[in-house]
DNA sequence: GTAATAGTGTCTTTCAGACAGTATGAC
DNA sequence: GTCATACTGTCTGAAAGACACTATTAC
């Protein structure tokens, strides 16, 4: 049983995310030929549990205070690590998310906080349409996917980028990703074509797009948005941190009522001057768990 | 980098699920002193991803047919594997949900198909109130739960179990599993007091709980309800299988007009004779996927 | 006819989204 | 006063759930 040939490498992958001014930012080592992800071998004798790993992992790396911490996904493909290629055993990884609360220092050695536009630059919605969607990766995927008789792809191609009319659904980030990677529209494709968005480290753009798309979905029933903001907060920030995590603009007065009708902030009863007329500050209020099914921002 | 220690074994845990009648089954090994679940180790020289050697492992132990299959989630916690605590390397486990057609037949050597809830019996709500629900599982919640005074446990128990007149969320299968695990309502509990529903080996029976509860989630907003049914079935027979996987009752009427206005399904022009009246039969419309954003049956 | 299941029509409530308009600060 | 932001009220249409009722078979 031992020595039988099944050379496997466990680690642990993490997609630290916080926001800063109306960027949702992600943890980067730097350094490499491209950022890469926080990521460390599992040690079985030092951690009782993947979670607790994937906890050391990021205090040590980066010192931070983890909020919540979720397991994504493990990644496990052949030659995913180009270490692998050179003859090394197989690296499967298992991604987190990680969320860290306003004001979080950026980290000091070799570490820095990127907006995660960045890496995805399709994704950010918020300016009404992102030029370079329209002008370039809508395009690209439209032609590559013609140039392929396969059914099957161009449905997918539809229904992920929203074509022939199809609705935009913004939870499907890894689709995308994934669609641009086997169309040879990212760096890190087989043959690429095209390099939309900035590339990452092995398959870690891949891992950031499963956390964005987790994250996306989560905040509809989860009120994880109160992990990346400040305990006191206007409606407003609340607002523009969701429409920047969700990579699309919300309608104010209805995201308001939306939110107060829940029950899932309360005020404070103080306010905060603002270039405007003065915000009344919220808090997240807890009792919504006990009240409610699936408390979270109902955005669609 | 060889030989650091770090004794870690990578393997494979599925949860094999078809319909029979009006129960859902999972596929167990048989055997031991519980029943398990189909399990393997991960072996990169000959799979080249995870989801191979999912597929591989099912079809090798059980000659079924895969259709639907899902990465569910990572386990990892030291002695989850009794082998670990007898000096053994520690057990990773990478869960899979894998769905088989109607009609699958009982695999051979040592399988078996059981009903779910023989070992979640609890989460069968479809009789209206599980009898041993209120007159055993509950009290018993919140009996432990009183004695202790720990107020986030009395909190997520009232969440998970409906305690004090808050909603039965059925997705919750995991939450509830977990509480009675810590609750010691389980068998396989460090100091089990009760034994609620047939354990499984070692924590097989946490990993049906993830499945079912993905599950569950999951059919609201993907058509995956199909792949446990035959190509042609009667409303009756899809309503019948939801409140299956759901554990719980629909409103007929509206259930039918529900799944019909979605355009989920079609009527095939054909009928069926049952004992009443004959009912049409449907077929699932695939062109759902391209005109909705989450098509799925919705039920609450 | 009865029993049993299939299927329809309608009413009510809830809620998401659009939008017009008011309130309160800085200057 | 203007500008900028915060906030409120109302209308509309979609959809969920309750429920009364009709349809078609076997016997």
């Amino acid at each position: 049983m031992e020595g039988d040939g099944t050379a496997v490498r466990l680690g642990i992958d993490a997609v630290v995310v916080s926001m800063h001014d109306e960027t949702p930012r992600v943890l980067t080592v730097e350094g490499g030929a491209a950022p890469r992800l926080p990521a460390g071998p599992f040690v079985p004798e030092r951690d009782r549990t993947l979670e607790l790993a994937a906890r050391r992992l990021i205090v040590e790396q980066t010192a931070l205070m983890v909020g919540y911490l979720e397991q994504l996904y493990t990644f496990g493909d052949r030659y995913r690590d180009p270490r692998e290629a050179a003859g090394g055993p197989r690296m499967v990884s298992v991604g987190y998310l990680a969320l860290v609360g306003a004001g979080a220092a950026a980290g000091s050695g070799g570490v820095a906080w990127r907006d995660w536009y960045g890496f995805l630059p399709w994704e950010d919605d918020r300016a009404g349409r992102a030029p370079l969607l329209d002008a370039a990766v809508l395009p690209y995927v439209a032609q590559t996917v013609a140039a392929q008789a396969d059914a099957a792809l161009a449905l997918r191609a539809r229904i992920a980028f929203g074509l022939d009319g199809a609705a935009w659904n913004n939870d499907a980030v890894l689709e995308r990703y994934e669609l641009l990677f086997e169309l040879g529209g990212v760096a890190e494709a087989r043959q690429p074509r095209a390099a939309f968005g900035a590339p990452m480290d092995g398959d870690h753009r891949r891992i950031l797009a499963t956390a964005i798309g987790r994250l996306r979905g989560k905040i509809k029933y989860r009120p994880i948005v109160f992990e990346l903001l400040p305990p006191a907060f206007t409606l407003s920030e609340l607002q523009r941190t969701v429409e920047a995590l969700a990579g699309m603009r919300i309608h104010g007065p209805n995201f308001r009522r939306l939110v107060e009708d829940t029950g899932i902030v309360e005020g404070t009863g103080e306010r905060r001057s603002t270039p405007g007329r003065p915000a009344e500050l919220f808090r997240f209020r807890s009792d919504v768990l006990a009240e409610r099914q699936d408390p979270g921002i109902g955005i669609r």
